[in-house]
DNA sequence: CTGTTAGCGCCTTCAA
DNA sequence: TTGAAGGCGCTAACAG
């Protein structure tokens, strides 16, 4: 690989020159440039951003972090964060945390250490990696999965009132006895969405039941474990169900698959996400769709904010909640 | 962020001791090793890996482009790849193409501005972009979309098999009048698989009709509309589809719909790549499913060993072929 | 406008 | 075993 020294002499100039000509940032007289030009062309050079990087301390890096680039709800953030990140002349550069801590912090570190401008953060179940990657002064917005502590910039989906949404359908739709299967409760999105449910039904009067709120985790093999034996008795099994995840969406079905159950015959569903990339199959399940491309756009906007501003004293935390969208299909059909 | 310097400071050493505790690569005797792990700690200091790189000229960082990072197939290749870097020590940055030529080549200069030791390709539909980073000395593994020339390292399923397979199960299944619905047959997997449909049809003596061979894209809108006036009359349309890809089995489903077709009932159905997470849904969809991590740890290990082992002249090309398999379901139910 | 030069932070000889 | 010094490729003053 070609360096600027050899760029500037075939050009026949000096390196501050070409230098000139490729950041633009002082005027150089026009055979000049053409010279340089021709030469960087003839050489197939490639600026190195590793000495650029060294020299500015600038990288025009981003980083993200998610739980599991596999979950579709990901890949669509990342694609909305790579749009915002390329309008600025960033990079993004994106990493899988596999839900694990320890994996996370490495990845902070390996990120810290590539020194990324900033990070965009899905954070793992357990939660609380990061703090000190903020104090450190790299700044880290949070996405989806979002920390307890109030100090920091998080993006997400309403997710309180998405929940009540979907809830407030089903009880227009008829149903009462509703049940709700939750991601771990550790994480507050998950939190906020079961808020969501009992605001709905405090709102609609209809009584709270502790034996009605499942909690399950992310792997739909244990969620449909769990809710299989809470639906084979036909007396005691919930009329409609809330699922507040995909994972957890395909557990239930999943349940319902092995229970020999329809929907929305014998249960109802609404689920988080997207389960199917389309509503050509059947049964076609209602869905709280969340806006994962805005999420990743806007988190990576603010943060290439918060790098450019890192001046102006610690400006106000940002919270976003977008709104998300009730897409109802068959699944949950009024009785 | 601290500097290598400032841990000398605290620790009282010299910055070449502090370098050869944090490389491992001379020996320091354990009182000072421990002054040293020490300040490193209390500094939460991290190694600038920019600076490292520029002294050693070795990034260890690995490039994927994919066209784009929401069709499933895609994020399971990362995966892949991931997890071989990782055991390698290598970091991935993934980016999106859109599957454009001229973001591509953008794409490629970047990667190599940030000077990755290797880069994973999943070209852009019009192909062609690549060889001359190859030229360059930044080795290149080809994925997925395969271009024509020879001398390259590939790796992808056995895409001409795998038709072949697909084609075979529903000539096995009685059917006969057999369509082919393909994306762009500039792409050289593509006509692999256009290929193995004729071949199959070939080695069963059926005969080979150009009018059941269906070129489209990877936008399902443009592959229901391309199917939609083939399917409606009953007279003439096939008994059965291959579609060779994820967004044309969308497509083609999507048609189906538009068309008030059921499948296997009115066509029958087999496509390339999962369309749903599962198979609880209905029409449950045959699918020839391709090794998609596979493809992607392979690819990365073959990567980095032609990083490795730079110097030993040019090696043969790998050209690395993985089996797909066959996930029968209903819709090509046998009649 | 153009050329010269001093580091950015680190690793790696090379001496001590 | 430890320390001192040079230089990776580039940009940003500064001097001409």
């Amino acid at each position: 690989m070609s360096t600027i020294k050899e760029v500037a002499e075939l050009a026949g100039v000096s390196v501050g020159t070409v230098s000139h000509v490729i950041t633009g940032a002082v005027p150089v007289t026009e055979p000049l440039r053409k010279k340089v030009q021709d030469a960087i062309h003839k050489l197939d050079y490639h600026p190195n951003h590793i000495a650029r990087s060294l020299k500015t301390s600038k990288t025009r890096t981003l980083g993200v972090i998610v739980p599991d680039l596999t979950i579709s709800f990901y890949p669509q953030v990342i694609r909305g964060a790579e749009m915002a990140a390329r309008q600025q002349g960033y990079t993004l550069i994106s990493v899988n945390s596999d839900d694990r801590a320890d994996r996370q912090r490495e990845l902070l570190s390996l990120l810290r250490s590539q020194r990324v401008e900033g990070i965009l953060l899905a954070a793992a179940a357990p939660g609380s990696a990061g703090p000190q990657t903020i104090e450190a002064g790299v700044p880290v917005v949070y996405l989806d999965r979002i920390p307890d502590r109030e100090e920091v910039d998080t993006v997400s989906a309403e997710d309180l009132k998405a929940a009540e949404m979907a809830v407030q359908h089903l009880l227009d739709a008829g149903y009462r006895r509703i049940a709700i299967v939750t991601g771990p409760q550790i994480l507050r999105n998950e939190r906020r969405r079961l808020q969501g449910y009992r605001e709905a039904l405090r709102k609609a009067g209809v009584g709270y039941d502790e034996a009605l709120v499942w909690e399950g985790n992310f792997r739909p093999e244990d969620v449909a474990a769990l809710c299989g034996p809470r639906l084979r008795d036909a007396a005691t099994r919930p009329r409609a169900i809330l699922s507040t995840n995909g994972p957890t969406g395909l557990g239930v079905l999943r349940a319902f698959h092995d229970c020999g159950l329809s929907t929305p015959g014998d249960v109802a569903l609404v689920t988080f996400d997207e389960l199917t990339l389309d509503d050509l199959f059947t049964p076609a399940i209602t869905t709280v769709v969340q806006p994962a491309y805005d999420i990743g756009f806007r988190a990576a906007q603010i943060l290439i904010d918060r790098i450019q501003n890192r001046g102006e004293g610690t400006a106000e935390p940002v919270t976003l909640r977008l709104p998300a969208t009730l897409r109802v299909r068959e699944s949950s059909r009024a009785i």
